[in-house]
DNA sequence: TGGCTGAGTTCTGTATACATAAGCCTTGTA
DNA sequence: TACAAGGCTTATGTATACAGAACTCAGCCA
């Protein structure tokens, strides 16, 4: 693995996990001795956490963490809302049925996990993920992908903010199953509309739980 | 300006204009004496323009120039169609109705600007950025601007492909101004609904002048 | 006492030298 | 003659040294 690499991994996890609180200068040589590489691998690092951004350039002077403020997450669901809606459509038009039948299926057994220790929760994570990637794969449009793949950086970052707790837990198990059964039955409407239902029940649980006193917390 | 500002910008606009062609090796010592400048900076820019899709590393063996194939643009038209559809609904909810209305009359006046020479025709393609600008102040979504943004760089590089002759400037003007009226109308679907007819009527059009064997003469 | 100016310090931006790995060509052998 | 193995070439990946710019802070002047 590259070292520009490893500082990348290192420094966006840092970053997501809130390990690197926003506002914080990443200096150049400070990061690089932290790392234990030199500046030049640490500099793309930096490049393509800003590209991505998850970092800014303060005008000349060293590059900060951004901020994610409660007006971003609004704005950051309304773009979702529009990009994975669509994508659920068209994963609605598209995909194979018996393969979203499947993780239906699997879906309406995740509570039996929820309530489970660490391993179990990590696997009803990993389902989710796969309807993700199943829908990546099925709507076959890599800058549409692409554009959520970006999108799903930030999303990560609000959502560790959220206390996901069982209950809500369960509650979005079943979401994601109303989406796989709408794909699975080919009908891009309501895949959308079950979509659109998900995230805002998502965004309304973030906002909750994440009240402007705990985010001074953070910051 | 930085020396790694300047090979981005210079690189960009090289792919972009199509002077280097889909599939050329941008080596790393070559372009840095192509351009005057060093490695350290050209790396960064190399870094940029892999992260907005416009090259690609080839398996480490240097970045390559990204390809668009006619699937390709169908694809980003799907996906500027969800964005910019998305867009101009916000627009219309949330804009400001007198500065659509006014890019609305200059729009239908546009006619006379596209018939002229190229400082006249200069002022449309300036005319037409001024709605984009418009649209992107009038929503207040950052991310769903930023996603925009970066689609538009591969769209001009579709556009450097089809013929944009008079009158389908002509017919795109009548169309944009169809939609800066839904805007100030503040009519969220329709202006959707504008944008929509819009966007396939550009694809209709690129995809009719920009047959497989007009691309072959490319690369 | 407040503001301004200057040197000092420390940062980023760039260049270059070195390390390493991946192709490619050559050569030898079957 | 074809294939494989090895060295050679050349590329990228990394480290470090140098240059330039910006912020800071102290001292001076109004």
């Amino acid at each position: 693995m590259r070292a520009s690499d490893k500082a990348y991994a290192a420094l966006r996890d840092d970053i997501i996990e809130w390990r690197l609180l926003p506002g914080t200068v990443l200096a150049e040589v400070e990061q690089s001795e932290r790392l234990g590489i030199s500046r030049t691998p640490l500099r793309e690092a930096l490049s393509r956490l800003t590209a991505e951004g998850l970092t800014t350039t303060a005008g000349g002077r060293g590059v900060v963490v951004t901020d994610i403020s409660l007006d971003d997450i609004d704005e950051l669901f309304e773009l979702r809302e529009t990009l994975e809606g669509r994508a659920a459509a068209l994963a609605a038009e598209r995909g194979d049925p018996a393969t979203f039948e499947q993780l239906r299926r699997e879906l309406l057994q995740a509570p039996e996990l929820i309530g489970g220790q660490d391993p179990a929760l990590h696997d009803y994570y990993g389902l989710v993920g796969r309807l993700d990637a199943a829908i990546d794969a099925a709507i076959s449009n890599a800058y549409l992908v692409q554009a959520m793949r970006s999108l799903r950086v930030h999303l990560v970052r609000v959502r560790r903010l959220a206390a996901d707790d069982a209950a809500r837990l369960t509650a979005a198990a079943a979401e994601h199953a109303a989406i796989a059964e709408a794909i699975a039955a080919g009908n891009p409407r309501l895949a959308e509309a079950a979509t659109t239902l998900h995230l805002h029940r998502s965004l309304s649980h973030v906002k909750a739980t994440h009240t402007p006193q705990q985010r001074e917390h953070h910051g």
